[in-house]
DNA sequence: CACTATTTAATTGTGTATAATTAAATAAAA
DNA sequence: TTTTATTTAATTATACACAATTAAATAGTG
């Protein structure tokens, strides 16, 4: 019992530091993006918005791992600041397509430093960045998938 | 310029995937925690609870990174389902401790297999995961000093 | 002692997250 | 072709998160 009330400790605890660490990422963030007027959950609408061009809320969905609960009121509050448009397809009236104002184009300009400002604040080398960005990568792809069934 | 969009795309973020991993672990703890009938962030104030026995609520939110807006309601919510007692310091009118109920004590032992039931689904080795959580903890604790100043 | 600064929770307001349900549209099957 | 199943967003309800403010209590200073 002992041993098992041992991996109940915090500082065993592997999913804590990730939940934590991920916080205290969106902390770092928070200035940089207050240039822009987004969030964090907005920066990533519009990083995959910025790569293309126009996409389904599916689609955007299933990049960021995402909800339409999450994205729907989400995009409508990115509407109003008029980063986005938001269109019903004509082929098929079920889907919505997101797609960028000029005003949102224009915003990738200025979050261009952004990843080497927040780099610059790890205090870990590119490499080790790199491999422990990979790891979560598999982590990530295994935890989906088992979450799917 | 091409260099620097490159860094824009969600491929090469490890922020984003900290943060989506983070949800995905939520998501394998909720039908472990539903038998519990406490949320991710509820359990892990059990953690800490089950290792301090009685803590304050700013000690508390040291330990998890969270602060009172977050942990107020959360713990009336506990106290209202009997897991947890609220009372103020006597010797500080400020404090508000924050103590288990036996049933709050009890479910440690519910608790108990939940860490080796998570880690069966990482598809990792105990070293990767160890590795992993070591270099987390190192750039959890740089962020968390950056941001506090 | 009076005054100021600091500490600690609670409150308020905004913005995610997600489960569950609803509703509309399309596709597939009998 | 009617029925049934599936797909897709939107909606609803609950629960975090966190910045900013408030309020109460304590500690520190002259």
């Amino acid at each position: 019992m002992e041993q098992l009330y041992k991996q109940l400790q915090l500082e065993n605890q592997l999913c804590f530091s990730i939940y934590a660490t991920s916080r205290e990422i969106t902390k770092v963030y928070k200035p940089l993006l207050d240039k822009l007027g987004v969030t964090y959950p907005q920066y990533l609408a519009l990083l995959v918005l910025w790569e293309h061009e126009t996409l389904s809320v599916k689609k955007m969905g299933e990049l960021l791992y995402l909800d339409s609960g999450t994205l729907t009121p989400m995009l409508k509050r990115m509407q109003d600041q008029e980063l986005v448009i938001r269109q019903r397809s004509h082929e098929d009236e079920r889907v919505v397509f997101i797609s960028l104002t000029e005003k949102g184009k224009k915003l990738r300009d200025k979050a261009c430093h952004i990843p080497e400002e927040v780099f610059s604040m790890a205090n870990k080398s590119q490499g080790e960045l790199e491999k422990l960005k990979e790891t979560l990568q598999e982590l990530l792809h295994s935890l989906h998938t088992y979450n799917q069934k």
